[in-house]
DNA sequence: CGTTAGCACTCATTCTGCCTGAGTGCTAAA
DNA sequence: TTTAGCACTCAGGCAGAATGAGTGCTAACG
């Protein structure tokens, strides 16, 4: 049952002003801003049909309509306009890029500000390693005579290091020994015998078993890709949209960013790389995010490595530009890690088809 | 010239009241609300001197008064009750700290945690490494056969490691000759006759010269303390303020929080490592700050590691209760490194003195 | 039959004037 | 020096009227 063109055209009409103005929009301003001259009346017709349909909602009798959050997602799904990315947009992005993105750590804060700083939105970026990490080697650092170590793994794109406290000596020798045991159970890949043997020859009850244990640990947390990154950027221009001027209502979506692991778990369901996500509203499942919507693509780092960015604004925010951005953002990735991390990537994927992806724009995701 | 003492019991309960209510407080008020029987008209009468005197302000003509910064300023340096520490509220700092701090790195995020748990309000922690540190050992270690490799740093406390991305091949054999001179040059302590004997022997235009480069780099930053680490906690808590309910005001804070350099410069200057430090609304300069307060301590870590905690709020705060807390902070705090962190510490300082010296509450500083 | 003009009706918002009450400053008496 | 009394100020709240944007319905029109 497919909505017939005329009133496709005055929902989007509808769609776009209440974006802009942020105002109930009414038979009268929308027949004027109508290239093809329709009455008001036959509009206040069509738009009360829309009501009927789900799209339209009506603050109060006598205030225009807004669009209901079904209107949104037909509107990114069919009504908008896509590709509206100006050339020089692109360009600008990738010279943002280009001067911010020095190493891999900062791709996260640089795709935050970034594209913070070209939709005026609050924007939330990821990096999470998909599938994990292989370790490929570890070690083991004395740092104050034996009662706490710096351990260091060594994965093929990066190196983690993380403090171990004991609360037993363990002499640097030992130390040694465990290391060599260590790569040695790592590069045959026979981790999980390492405890138990080490438990037979030492007991449970020494301080190598406590070290071997939070050292395989550590090595398991970063195997299984640990726990992603996040970074928020521009939280308090959330208090720029008239929709929180209510400040009980900013202060939940502001609660909701402190805690990074539920903006996480929002970010987690994309799908396909360079595809634009967007949820809306109420498909975002927490209450607090009721009236917000989140558009967010992803982005290939290396080989395992994934970044996701995304932008944060009331669900009345400007999806086609949101989506535009997005996208050159992508490609202006693609080409500052096509020069600087070349080397990074060896899988075969080409640039050119990385583009054409997503160019595709967004996608259909089941609004529920 | 002293304040009489009548005075100083006026301002004081007129601060008090304000803090409580964040109503303007007006004579008759006030009347009730003293044992000693004063009947509004003397207490009109010692308000308006007091007005002259610059420590109380009209918002209009016929609302009561409210504190000037002037006046916040003499009730945290004279008139406040100092010592309203519960001991139970230490016990039960103690113990959250116990169970949140476990490295070094996240000392920072449980301080500002558990502060901000306890006053309900916004804090802001933040390590940083005074003098710098040691730099102990140094490991180049391959990590995608040439072009890139991990600086990993081991000093006194800490490790630290940093990608290094070369634009030509460097021989993983070569980079461990280069590791040797590095840790030589190190224990020597020639570090800056490194790179021109460098230059010399392999020309400037080498992998190896770029490399030692950036490790040197990475190094000398080490060695100066590095930028320090900031960590803001309940941001959004600010917006349950009165005075935060103009979203306006309210953005520009958070907006302040957001660039943490500039949070850091604000807490740089404090004094004494477990002085209580307040710095009241005007004092703080920044004009986005100008109706906030800060409160705020350090607290050693290590030798040379100190950590900076504190809470801001507006200036109408309750100050007796930020200091208390916060003392009952640096006291748990060194009641749990104390326990859990004793190796790390070879000063000489004793457990007592610091918490004696922490007991003599807030330093006069000088409002300005 | 779809479209349009006209009209009565609704209702949030704004403005107005009025009132109230908290609080002040001043004066004169204790 | 303190207090009581009184006139005065002014923000905030409330009620009612005016405004105007917008709707729904009906009847006429092509």
């Amino acid at each position: 049952m497919e909505l017939p063109e005329r009133k496709r055209r005055i929902l989007k009409a509808i769609v776009e002003n209440y974006i802009e103005t942020a105002e109930p929009v009414g038979s009268k301003t929308l027949a004027d801003r109508f290239e093809a001259p329709i009455s008001s009346a036959t509009i206040r017709n069509e738009m009360s049909e829309l009501e009927e349909l789900g799209y339209l909602e009506k603050p109060h009798v006598s205030a225009g309509r807004i669009p209901s959050y079904a209107a949104y997602r037909l509107y990114v799904n069919e009504l908008m306009d896509r590709h509206r990315i100006a050339t020089g947009e692109l360009e600008a992005m990738r010279l943002m890029m280009q001067a911010k993105m020095r190493e891999i750590d900062n791709i996260m804060v640089s795709a935050s500000k970034v594209l913070g700083e070209m939709t005026r939105h609050t924007t939330v970026s990821m990096i999470s390693h998909t599938g994990g990490k292989t370790v490929r080697r570890c070690e083991l650092i004395d740092v104050d005579g034996g009662y706490s170590y710096a351990a260091v793994l060594v994965t093929e794109s990066d190196v983690k290091n993380k403090m171990i406290r004991l609360s037993r000596l363990v002499e640097p020798a030992t130390a040694a020994v465990l290391t060599t045991a260590l790569n040695l159970a790592i590069s045959e890949g026979r981790l999980e015998y390492l405890l138990p043997s080490l438990s037979q020859s030492m007991g449970e009850d020494s301080g190598v078993y406590e070290m071997a244990m939070t050292v395989l640990d550590f090595i398991r947390e970063t195997q299984q890709g640990g726990k992603p990154e996040i970074y928020i950027d521009g939280a308090a221009r959330l208090l720029d949209n008239r929709e929180y001027q209510d400040t009980q209502r900013a202060r939940e979506l502001l609660e909701y960013f402190s805690d990074r692991g539920r903006v996480g778990e929002l970010l987690e369901g994309g799908e396909a790389p360079n595809l634009i996500n967007v949820r809306i509203g109420p498909e975002l499942q927490d209450p607090s995010m009721r009236d917000a919507s989140l558009v967010f693509t992803s982005y290939q780092i290396d080989q395992n490595t994934r970044g996701i960015v995304g932008i944060i604004a009331p669900a009345r925010m400007d999806y086609a530009d949101a989506c535009a951005k997005l996208i050159a953002f992508t490609q202006a990735v693609a080409g500052v890690t096509g020069q600087g991390m070349k080397r990074l990537k060896d899988t075969g994927e080409s640039d050119e088809r990385r583009n054409q992806e997503s160019d595709r724009g967004p996608g259909r995701s089941p609004g529920r």
